[in-house]
DNA sequence: ACGAGGATGCTCT
DNA sequence: GAGCATCCTCGTC
């Protein structure tokens, strides 16, 4: 039995987002369902993290990070792409854990027609919000009973590489990415 | 396979 | 007005 997702996601930002790799995250969306296994993620540890959105305090744009865990908190990326993160540890502390990759498992045709192209669905965080469906009208929905949601099951296991984080020049010595690889 | 450069608009100072 | 938690295309090797 493994630990449940609720309790995951209610504590430290780093457990958390290693213990997000290897998960299922589904969509139901416009009608299609989408579901990818997650591979790589990112942590921000709020008011303790330079390179976090939450670090200088609560904006509007980042008022979902501050509340209850289990909610998406979604955001727009230079200006184009939608960004998700899983809000986690407890309300009024930001901190959060971005989903930035995965493999597709289900609604694959539904992702290539989302991203214009049959290769690259889901490499990437502004791929993986496209391929989904995910936008800022998803932002603040529950992960447990809306429109995205992840399964609270056994997670698929394998080597996890840490390296820093991707596009970020602020505390780039804590090494904060997580990739799930295949195991031996 | 890899790197450089441009598109694009919201957020906060 | 500066700075982005990015992606795509087109050039090299």
């Amino acid at each position: 039995m493994t630990r449940s997702l609720q309790a995951l996601l209610g504590g430290g930002v780093l457990e958390a987002a290693r213990g997000l790799l290897g998960r299922r995250l589904r969509s139901d969306i416009g009608g299609e369902v989408c579901e990818v296994i997650l591979t790589e993620v990112e942590a921000y540890a709020g008011a303790d993290d330079p390179a976090s959105h939450a670090y200088r305090g609560k904006t509007p744009r980042t008022r979902t990070m501050f509340g209850p865990p289990g909610h998406l908190y979604v955001y727009r990326s230079y200006g184009i792409h939608w960004c998700m993160n899983v809000v986690t540890g407890p309300e009024g502390q930001a901190s959060a854990v971005l989903l930035r990759g995965g493999f597709p498992v289900a609604g694959e045709a539904v992702m290539a027609q989302r991203r214009g192209r049959a290769d690259h669905l889901t490499d990437g965080p502004g791929k993986l919000c496209q391929a989904l469906g995910v936008t800022g009208a998803n932002d603040g929905a529950p992960l447990s009973e809306g429109p995205v949601r992840l399964h609270d099951a056994d997670p698929i296991t394998g080597v996890v590489i840490a390296t820093s984080r991707v596009g970020v020049g602020k505390a780039a010595d804590r090494l904060w990415r997580f990739v799930l690889t295949k195991g031996v």
